[in-house]
RNA sequence: GCAGGUAUGC
């Protein structure tokens, strides 16, 4: 069971979703069950290829096998749904969960953003700011394209104000993702400010920049950032 | 950085 885990492990890493179940496939004919510990990656293989028959048969198998306990495992589940827009049954799992954390609110969060379900995102989001979860970088990284969306200066100043207020502003996830909700909505310069105060920026923050200067027409800001960007050692891709 | 597992940004 270590050496699949190992296997199914370094073939996710790669980005290799459909031969990682394959394994699973594999192995569970081969007569050995899953642990608690392979099936977030089993479900996340899932996630990845949107294949949503693969992880309902995977849920019946952690159910089968009394992982429910396992707050990963669950976490996952919420995962894989979302990821295969099958929102109601996220919703489902999140709704019979008796724990909860961060990664479980943020799971599907996501969903409903990536599914395009902006109201649904914000109304959540608004719940969640209202439980006693404590929000995470990740969680603010997938609310802020909403705001992106929205075109809103005024709504872009409050939700930066409030994500001064938990310390992620720097964060590389939440800063590329303000200052492209910034370049959205009307406020460039502000992008401009948060960028030059990114310690760690990679190749996301830049191209968030740079994608802004592109919309707003501002090719000689562009091309003097895509030198800058060359000579930090970046190479745009 | 990693220490067998899950969420997030252009």
């Amino acid at each position: 069971l270590f050496s699949w885990t190992a296997v199914i492990g370094a073939l996710l890493n790669s980005g290799s979703f459909a031969p990682a179940f394959g394994f699973y496939r594999e192995m569970v004919m081969s007569g050995i069950c899953a642990d608690h510990f392979l099936y977030p990656l089993v479900l996340k293989s899932c996630a990845g290829t949107r294949d949503l028959r693969d992880g309902r048969r995977v849920h019946a198998d952690v159910l089968r096998s009394g992982f429910c306990w396992d707050l990963v495992v669950m976490n996952s589940l919420v995962d894989m749904y979302a990821k295969c827009e099958s929102l109601e049954e996220a919703e489902s799992v999140f709704g019979e969960m008796t724990e909860r954390d961060v990664v479980t609110w943020t799971s599907l969060l996501a969903g409903y953003v990536q599914t395009g379900y902006r109201l649904e995102a914000l109304d959540f989001f608004r719940e969640m700011l209202t439980s006693d979860v404590k929000l995470s970088s990740a969680t603010l990284a997938a609310i802020l394209p909403v705001f992106s969306d929205l075109g809103s200066f005024d709504l872009a100043r409050q939700i930066h104000g409030l994500i001064v207020g938990t310390g992620c502003e720097l964060d590389k996830f939440v800063a590329s993702a303000l200052i492209d909700m910034y370049a959205s909505c009307g406020g460039l310069g502000y992008s401009r400010l948060l960028f030059n105060r990114v310690k760690e920026r990679d190749i996301v923050s830049w191209n968030a920049m740079i994608k802004g200067y592109a919309q707003a027409k501002l090719f000689d800001e562009m091309i003097e950032l895509l030198f800058q960007m060359h000579a930090d050692g970046m190479s745009p891709n």
